[in-house]
DNA sequence: TTAGTGTATGAGCAGTTGCTCAGATATTAG
DNA sequence: CTAATATCTGAGCAACTGCTCATACACTAA
């Protein structure tokens, strides 16, 4: 018996071909799996629902997150980068907000479906 | 000058008293980054896209991504925990499936935003 | 200018993640 | 039963993450 080459376990070559097809762009991939994961870790999470709210300094998240300063203004940095977020200067302090709605839409469609 | 309490740099306690009558509870916010984590890798993203289209089975998507079928199955599991994805048996071959609509919904979404 | 407050940043470290590899399990054929 | 196929699983490792700590920067008041 043979054994030289391809003892292929491909069993349905035409799905392969279909799911190729309707493949996203390696680099769009790359970009929605970045843009999840600013959404998947909880002290992002509360930072962005408690700006959806109302816009606030970092000591105030600081504060409501019950974490330092400084974590909390690594997390801002990330989601600055990801444009999920934006400041505006008031003397020293900076206030953040959301750039966008689309973010608590994501939110809410992923509650609906955790709580099932 | 007394140093010995609270140089408190909360400037704005009522803002934080709303964030935190807004918050959702704990758990909730962990359940929601666990969700969000299973969209948040290049390989899980690819996979639940293309199931998004037709159900395929281990060595189908091995093929597809271009990896190891043990690495596909590793991210099937987890994606099998969090009741992301099914499978239906066929004899030997493992036929995956997404479980729900949201799921693709949730990335329609998130292209919206990126694409902007 | 100097001192003080609010925020940002880099280094470093523990915990987590996504893979590989070897081996186990499930199902079917003979 | 044995052998073969399809898939699963645990251990282990390199890469990444989220934090702390020390320090630097930005703005304001004196």
């Amino acid at each position: 018996m043979p054994t030289d080459r391809c003892q292929c376990r491909i069993v349905h070559e035409q799905q392969v071909e279909k799911a190729r097809k309707a493949a996203l762009p390696p680099a769009e991939i790359d970009k929605l799996a970045q843009f999840f994961k600013a959404f998947a870790d909880p002290t992002r999470l509360k930072i962005l629902q408690a700006l959806h709210q109302e816009e606030m300094c970092v000591c105030d998240l600081a504060a409501f997150l019950g974490v330092s300063e400084s974590a909390v203004s690594h997390q801002l940095r990330m989601l600055r980068q990801m444009a999920l977020v934006a400041n505006r200067r008031e003397g020293p302090v900076l206030y953040y907000r959301l750039t966008d709605a689309h973010i608590s839409q994501l939110v809410l469609v992923a509650l609906e479906h955790i709580q099932e």
